[in-house]
DNA sequence: TTCATACCCATTGACGCCCATATAATCCCA
DNA sequence: TGGGATTATATGGGCGTCAATGGGTATGAA
Protein backbone atom coordinates (compact mmCIF):
# COMPACT_ATOMS: atom_id res chain seq x y z
CA UNK A 1 0.00 0.00 0.00
CA UNK A 2 1.71 3.23 -1.27
CA UNK A 3 -0.97 5.95 -0.28
CA UNK A 4 -1.98 7.54 2.81
CA UNK A 5 -5.06 5.94 4.30
CA UNK A 6 -7.08 5.25 7.56
CA UNK A 7 -7.45 7.09 11.04
CA UNK A 8 -5.23 7.22 13.92
CA UNK A 9 -4.95 8.69 17.25
CA UNK A 10 -1.69 9.21 18.89
CA UNK A 11 -0.91 10.41 22.07
CA UNK A 12 1.34 13.80 22.41
CA UNK A 13 4.11 12.92 25.55
CA UNK A 14 4.98 15.87 27.81
CA UNK A 15 7.96 16.49 25.41
CA UNK A 16 5.56 17.45 22.33
CA UNK A 17 6.46 14.10 20.26
CA UNK A 18 4.02 12.08 18.49
CA UNK A 19 4.66 9.13 16.94
CA UNK A 20 3.50 9.43 13.02
CA UNK A 21 1.45 5.90 12.07
CA UNK A 22 4.01 3.44 11.51
CA UNK A 23 1.96 2.89 8.17
CA UNK A 24 2.46 6.47 7.04
CA UNK A 25 6.35 6.15 7.61
CA UNK A 26 6.25 3.40 5.67
CA UNK A 27 4.81 5.39 2.38
CA UNK A 28 7.94 7.99 2.91
CA UNK A 29 10.69 7.72 0.41
CA UNK A 30 13.65 5.88 1.72
CA UNK A 31 15.84 8.52 0.76
CA UNK A 32 14.46 11.16 3.05
CA UNK A 33 12.86 8.80 5.29
CA UNK A 34 13.15 10.69 8.36
CA UNK A 35 11.71 14.15 7.36
CA UNK A 36 8.05 14.95 6.36
CA UNK A 37 6.87 18.73 5.55
CA UNK A 38 3.74 20.20 7.47
CA UNK A 39 1.70 22.85 6.79
CA UNK A 40 -1.61 24.56 7.53
CA UNK A 41 -4.79 23.54 5.41
CA UNK A 42 -6.17 26.10 3.34
CA UNK A 43 -9.84 25.28 4.05
CA UNK A 44 -9.97 23.59 7.46
CA UNK A 45 -8.29 23.37 10.69
CA UNK A 46 -6.14 21.02 10.80
CA UNK A 47 -2.47 20.10 9.52
CA UNK A 48 -1.45 18.61 6.27
CA UNK A 49 1.37 16.82 5.61
CA UNK A 50 3.79 14.42 3.42
CA UNK A 51 6.53 13.22 2.18
CA UNK A 52 9.33 15.45 0.57
CA UNK A 53 8.90 14.51 -3.14
CA UNK A 54 4.89 15.56 -2.99
CA UNK A 55 6.14 18.90 -2.63
CA UNK A 56 7.04 19.37 -6.26
CA UNK A 57 3.82 18.28 -7.42
CA UNK A 58 1.95 20.56 -5.72
CA UNK A 59 4.14 22.91 -7.03
CA UNK A 60 2.97 21.44 -10.59
CA UNK A 61 -0.50 22.41 -9.73
CA UNK A 62 -0.26 25.33 -9.02
CA UNK A 63 1.97 26.16 -11.65
CA UNK A 64 -0.93 25.04 -13.87
CA UNK A 65 -2.97 27.93 -12.86
CA UNK A 66 -3.38 30.74 -14.65
CA UNK A 67 -0.72 32.91 -13.75
CA UNK A 68 -2.25 36.30 -13.57
CA UNK A 69 -4.88 35.10 -11.48
CA UNK A 70 -5.57 35.85 -7.98
CA UNK A 71 -5.23 32.10 -7.19
CA UNK A 72 -2.08 31.94 -8.12
CA UNK A 73 -1.06 34.58 -5.93
CA UNK A 74 -3.19 33.50 -2.72
CA UNK A 75 -2.18 29.55 -3.25
CA UNK A 76 1.64 30.55 -4.03
CA UNK A 77 1.75 32.56 -0.95
CA UNK A 78 0.34 30.54 1.63
CA UNK A 79 1.43 27.51 0.70
CA UNK A 80 5.10 27.65 0.25
CA UNK A 81 5.66 29.93 2.48
CA UNK A 82 3.84 28.17 5.04
CA UNK A 83 6.02 25.20 4.30
CA UNK A 84 7.89 23.35 7.60
CA UNK A 85 9.95 20.81 7.22
CA UNK A 86 10.11 18.29 10.03
CA UNK A 87 12.52 15.75 11.26
CA UNK A 88 11.33 12.60 12.35
CA UNK A 89 13.59 10.65 14.81
CA UNK A 90 14.87 6.85 15.52
CA UNK A 91 11.42 6.19 17.27
CA UNK A 92 9.19 7.53 14.37
CA UNK A 93 8.29 10.18 16.40
CA UNK A 94 8.70 14.19 15.49
CA UNK A 95 7.48 17.91 17.05
CA UNK A 96 4.76 19.61 15.80
CA UNK A 97 5.78 23.06 15.78
CA UNK A 98 3.75 25.07 18.13
CA UNK A 99 2.50 27.21 15.79
CA UNK A 100 0.31 24.54 13.81
CA UNK A 101 -0.61 22.95 16.59
CA UNK A 102 -2.66 26.29 18.00
CA UNK A 103 -3.87 26.31 14.26
CA UNK A 104 -5.80 22.84 15.00
CA UNK A 105 -6.41 23.50 18.28
CA UNK A 106 -4.42 20.38 19.31
CA UNK A 107 -3.26 19.87 22.86
CA UNK A 108 -3.03 15.92 24.39
CA UNK A 109 -3.90 13.93 21.61
CA UNK A 110 -3.62 14.38 17.62
CA UNK A 111 -5.76 12.51 15.10
CA UNK A 112 -4.12 11.35 11.62
CA UNK A 113 -6.10 10.86 8.51
CA UNK A 114 -4.90 9.59 5.34
CA UNK A 115 -6.20 11.24 2.28
CA UNK A 116 -4.07 9.40 -0.33
CA UNK A 117 -1.18 11.32 -1.00
CA UNK A 118 -0.71 12.90 1.96
CA UNK A 119 -2.43 13.17 5.74
CA UNK A 120 -4.09 15.44 7.93
CA UNK A 121 -3.55 15.75 11.34
CA UNK A 122 -6.38 17.06 13.31
CA UNK A 123 -7.30 17.44 16.88
CA UNK A 124 -9.62 14.33 17.13
CA UNK A 125 -13.22 15.58 18.00
CA UNK A 126 -12.60 18.49 15.56
CA UNK A 127 -11.79 15.87 13.07
CA UNK A 128 -14.13 13.41 13.48
CA UNK A 129 -16.76 15.78 13.06
CA UNK A 130 -15.46 17.18 9.48
CA UNK A 131 -15.39 13.48 8.01
CA UNK A 132 -19.01 13.36 9.09
CA UNK A 133 -19.71 16.43 7.44
CA UNK A 134 -17.79 15.56 4.41
CA UNK A 135 -19.61 12.16 4.16
CA UNK A 136 -23.11 13.83 4.47
CA UNK A 137 -22.10 16.44 1.61
CA UNK A 138 -21.23 13.68 -0.38
CA UNK A 139 -23.90 11.37 0.39
CA UNK A 140 -26.75 14.02 -0.81
CA UNK A 141 -24.92 13.97 -4.28
CA UNK A 142 -25.33 10.37 -4.55
CA UNK A 143 -24.74 10.78 -8.52
CA UNK A 144 -20.71 11.63 -7.64
CA UNK A 145 -20.32 9.35 -5.22
CA UNK A 146 -21.42 6.61 -7.41
CA UNK A 147 -19.34 7.66 -10.13
CA UNK A 148 -16.17 7.38 -7.80
CA UNK A 149 -17.31 4.37 -6.29
CA UNK A 150 -18.73 1.93 -8.34
CA UNK A 151 -17.06 2.42 -11.73
CA UNK A 152 -15.07 0.07 -13.27
CA UNK A 153 -12.46 0.10 -15.85
CA UNK B 1 -13.80 -17.58 -11.70
CA UNK B 2 -12.52 -14.19 -10.10
CA UNK B 3 -15.57 -12.72 -8.77
CA UNK B 4 -16.39 -12.74 -4.99
CA UNK B 5 -19.48 -15.35 -4.90
CA UNK B 6 -21.40 -17.55 -2.24
CA UNK B 7 -21.67 -17.04 1.02
CA UNK B 8 -19.55 -18.77 4.22
CA UNK B 9 -19.74 -18.49 7.90
CA UNK B 10 -16.63 -18.16 9.67
CA UNK B 11 -15.56 -18.29 13.33
CA UNK B 12 -13.94 -15.38 15.19
CA UNK B 13 -10.88 -16.82 17.69
CA UNK B 14 -10.09 -15.41 20.97
CA UNK B 15 -7.52 -13.68 19.26
CA UNK B 16 -9.94 -11.62 17.14
CA UNK B 17 -9.06 -13.77 14.24
CA UNK B 18 -11.30 -15.02 10.68
CA UNK B 19 -10.47 -16.60 7.98
CA UNK B 20 -10.62 -15.26 4.70
CA UNK B 21 -12.81 -17.73 2.83
CA UNK B 22 -10.52 -19.79 0.38
CA UNK B 23 -12.44 -19.00 -2.69
CA UNK B 24 -11.75 -15.24 -2.17
CA UNK B 25 -8.32 -15.60 -0.85
CA UNK B 26 -8.06 -16.95 -4.89
CA UNK B 27 -9.28 -14.25 -6.12
CA UNK B 28 -6.71 -11.81 -5.17
CA UNK B 29 -4.19 -10.75 -7.28
CA UNK B 30 -0.82 -12.71 -6.19
CA UNK B 31 1.19 -9.43 -5.67
CA UNK B 32 -0.90 -7.88 -2.45
CA UNK B 33 -1.89 -11.99 -1.99
CA UNK B 34 -1.46 -10.79 1.58
CA UNK B 35 -3.48 -7.57 1.65
CA UNK B 36 -7.15 -6.54 1.70
CA UNK B 37 -9.14 -3.01 2.45
CA UNK B 38 -12.10 -3.19 4.91
CA UNK B 39 -14.43 -0.42 5.29
CA UNK B 40 -17.60 0.54 6.65
CA UNK B 41 -20.95 -0.58 3.93
CA UNK B 42 -22.38 3.50 3.49
CA UNK B 43 -25.96 1.77 2.95
CA UNK B 44 -25.57 -1.45 5.49
CA UNK B 45 -24.54 -2.57 8.58
CA UNK B 46 -22.21 -4.08 7.39
CA UNK B 47 -18.09 -4.44 6.04
CA UNK B 48 -17.06 -4.28 2.45
CA UNK B 49 -13.67 -5.36 1.43
CA UNK B 50 -11.54 -5.75 -1.40
CA UNK B 51 -8.01 -5.87 -3.00
CA UNK B 52 -5.82 -3.38 -2.87
CA UNK B 53 -6.32 -2.97 -6.78
CA UNK B 54 -9.83 -1.55 -6.62
CA UNK B 55 -8.24 1.44 -3.53
CA UNK B 56 -5.89 1.96 -6.29
CA UNK B 57 -8.30 2.81 -9.26
CA UNK B 58 -10.27 5.16 -6.87
CA UNK B 59 -7.53 6.51 -5.64
CA UNK B 60 -6.70 7.33 -9.34
CA UNK B 61 -10.08 8.70 -10.24
CA UNK B 62 -9.85 11.11 -6.79
CA UNK B 63 -6.60 12.27 -8.13
CA UNK B 64 -7.88 13.61 -11.41
CA UNK B 65 -10.05 15.91 -9.68
CA UNK B 66 -9.69 20.03 -9.47
CA UNK B 67 -7.02 19.87 -6.34
CA UNK B 68 -8.73 23.12 -5.09
CA UNK B 69 -12.39 21.77 -5.16
CA UNK B 70 -14.39 20.75 -2.18
CA UNK B 71 -15.14 17.35 -3.62
CA UNK B 72 -11.73 16.87 -3.91
CA UNK B 73 -11.00 17.54 -0.22
CA UNK B 74 -14.94 15.64 0.35
CA UNK B 75 -13.61 12.77 -1.78
CA UNK B 76 -10.48 12.35 0.29
CA UNK B 77 -11.52 12.64 3.37
CA UNK B 78 -14.34 10.40 3.44
CA UNK B 79 -12.45 7.54 1.33
CA UNK B 80 -9.03 7.63 2.43
CA UNK B 81 -9.91 7.92 6.06
CA UNK B 82 -12.05 5.23 6.57
CA UNK B 83 -10.46 2.92 5.04
CA UNK B 84 -8.34 -0.20 6.67
CA UNK B 85 -5.98 -1.82 5.04
CA UNK B 86 -5.66 -5.43 6.87
CA UNK B 87 -2.87 -8.24 6.40
CA UNK B 88 -3.27 -11.45 6.13
CA UNK B 89 -1.49 -14.05 7.63
CA UNK B 90 0.01 -17.56 6.01
CA UNK B 91 -3.25 -19.30 7.40
CA UNK B 92 -5.32 -17.43 5.62
CA UNK B 93 -7.21 -15.35 8.35
CA UNK B 94 -6.83 -11.40 9.63
CA UNK B 95 -7.97 -9.25 12.11
CA UNK B 96 -11.26 -7.06 12.04
CA UNK B 97 -10.93 -4.17 12.99
CA UNK B 98 -12.82 -3.35 16.36
CA UNK B 99 -14.23 -0.26 15.30
CA UNK B 100 -15.82 -1.68 12.17
CA UNK B 101 -16.87 -4.89 14.17
CA UNK B 102 -18.85 -3.02 16.49
CA UNK B 103 -20.26 -1.12 13.12
CA UNK B 104 -21.50 -4.52 11.75
CA UNK B 105 -22.79 -5.79 15.69
CA UNK B 106 -20.25 -8.58 14.95
CA UNK B 107 -19.34 -10.71 18.08
CA UNK B 108 -18.04 -14.53 17.56
CA UNK B 109 -19.03 -15.64 13.97
CA UNK B 110 -18.52 -13.54 10.37
CA UNK B 111 -20.46 -14.39 7.48
CA UNK B 112 -19.18 -13.32 4.21
CA UNK B 113 -21.64 -12.91 1.11
CA UNK B 114 -20.15 -12.46 -2.20
CA UNK B 115 -20.68 -9.38 -4.03
CA UNK B 116 -18.60 -9.73 -7.55
CA UNK B 117 -16.06 -7.15 -7.31
CA UNK B 118 -15.92 -7.02 -3.58
CA UNK B 119 -17.57 -8.61 -0.50
CA UNK B 120 -19.42 -8.06 2.33
CA UNK B 121 -18.85 -9.11 6.07
CA UNK B 122 -22.04 -8.93 8.40
CA UNK B 123 -23.27 -10.60 11.54
CA UNK B 124 -24.78 -13.95 10.69
CA UNK B 125 -28.47 -13.25 11.34
CA UNK B 126 -28.30 -9.60 10.88
CA UNK B 127 -27.22 -10.68 7.19
CA UNK B 128 -29.75 -13.10 6.49
CA UNK B 129 -32.36 -11.30 7.39
CA UNK B 130 -31.16 -8.32 5.47
CA UNK B 131 -31.14 -11.19 2.28
CA UNK B 132 -34.68 -12.35 3.13
CA UNK B 133 -35.98 -8.50 3.21
CA UNK B 134 -34.30 -7.50 -0.02
CA UNK B 135 -36.19 -10.71 -1.93
CA UNK B 136 -39.20 -9.15 -0.35
CA UNK B 137 -38.66 -6.38 -1.36
CA UNK B 138 -38.05 -7.44 -5.52
CA UNK B 139 -41.05 -9.81 -5.01
CA UNK B 140 -43.48 -6.97 -3.75
CA UNK B 141 -42.43 -4.40 -6.29
CA UNK B 142 -42.68 -7.09 -9.17
CA UNK B 143 -39.51 -6.82 -10.46
CA UNK B 144 -38.13 -9.62 -11.91
CA UNK B 145 -34.48 -10.52 -12.25
CA UNK B 146 -35.32 -10.79 -15.58
CA UNK B 147 -36.62 -6.97 -16.26
CA UNK B 148 -33.33 -5.98 -14.37
CA UNK B 149 -30.99 -8.04 -16.24
CA UNK B 150 -32.20 -6.91 -19.83
CA UNK B 151 -32.50 -2.99 -18.84
CA UNK B 152 -30.11 -0.76 -21.31
CA UNK B 153 -28.14 2.10 -19.45
C1' DT C 1 23.31 28.53 32.37
C1' DT C 2 19.02 27.46 30.32
C1' DC C 3 16.07 25.83 27.00
C1' DA C 4 15.12 22.90 23.11
C1' DT C 5 15.84 18.77 20.76
C1' DA C 6 18.05 14.46 19.37
C1' DC C 7 19.70 10.05 20.87
C1' DC C 8 19.49 6.05 23.83
C1' DC C 9 17.11 2.75 26.68
C1' DA C 10 12.94 0.64 28.82
C1' DT C 11 8.07 -0.97 29.09
C1' DT C 12 3.72 -2.67 27.49
C1' DG C 13 0.46 -4.58 24.63
C1' DA C 14 -0.78 -5.90 20.06
C1' DC C 15 0.21 -8.41 16.17
C1' DG C 16 2.74 -11.59 12.95
C1' DC C 17 4.95 -15.86 12.42
C1' DC C 18 5.30 -20.54 13.45
C1' DC C 19 3.61 -25.05 14.65
C1' DA C 20 -0.28 -28.22 15.64
C1' DT C 21 -4.83 -30.57 14.92
C1' DA C 22 -9.36 -31.82 13.16
C1' DT C 23 -12.37 -32.15 9.55
C1' DA C 24 -13.32 -32.08 4.77
C1' DA C 25 -12.06 -32.57 0.01
C1' DT C 26 -9.31 -34.68 -3.47
C1' DC C 27 -6.31 -37.92 -5.38
C1' DC C 28 -4.51 -42.21 -6.72
C1' DC C 29 -3.94 -46.90 -7.35
C1' DA C 30 -5.03 -51.72 -6.81
C1' DT D 1 -14.69 -48.16 -8.32
C1' DG D 2 -13.69 -48.53 -3.42
C1' DG D 3 -10.90 -47.10 0.15
C1' DG D 4 -6.71 -45.60 2.03
C1' DA D 5 -3.54 -41.75 1.56
C1' DT D 6 -2.52 -37.08 0.61
C1' DT D 7 -3.80 -32.24 0.53
C1' DA D 8 -6.52 -28.18 1.78
C1' DT D 9 -9.14 -25.52 4.97
C1' DA D 10 -10.65 -23.83 9.29
C1' DT D 11 -9.25 -23.36 13.81
C1' DG D 12 -6.28 -23.21 18.28
C1' DG D 13 -2.26 -21.63 20.84
C1' DG D 14 2.96 -20.28 21.98
C1' DC D 15 6.18 -16.86 21.42
C1' DG D 16 9.14 -13.32 19.40
C1' DT D 17 8.98 -8.79 17.28
C1' DC D 18 7.40 -4.24 16.61
C1' DA D 19 4.70 -0.03 17.42
C1' DA D 20 3.43 3.36 20.67
C1' DT D 21 4.81 5.52 24.68
C1' DG D 22 7.68 7.21 28.70
C1' DG D 23 11.83 9.02 30.55
C1' DG D 24 17.06 9.97 31.24
C1' DT D 25 20.91 12.25 29.34
C1' DA D 26 24.04 14.49 25.96
C1' DT D 27 24.51 18.08 22.66
C1' DG D 28 24.09 22.61 20.91
C1' DA D 29 22.28 27.20 20.47
C1' DA D 30 20.94 31.55 22.71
Amino acid sequence: MDLFVSKYFNKIDKKGRVSLPSSFRNILPKINKNEIILYKSIKTPSIEGCGVGRLKEIAKRINNLDFFSEDYDDFSSSIFSEIIPTNIDKEGRFLIPEELKKYAKIQNEAAFFGQGHFFQIWEPKIGLNNIESSRKRLLEEKKSLRTILTQQK
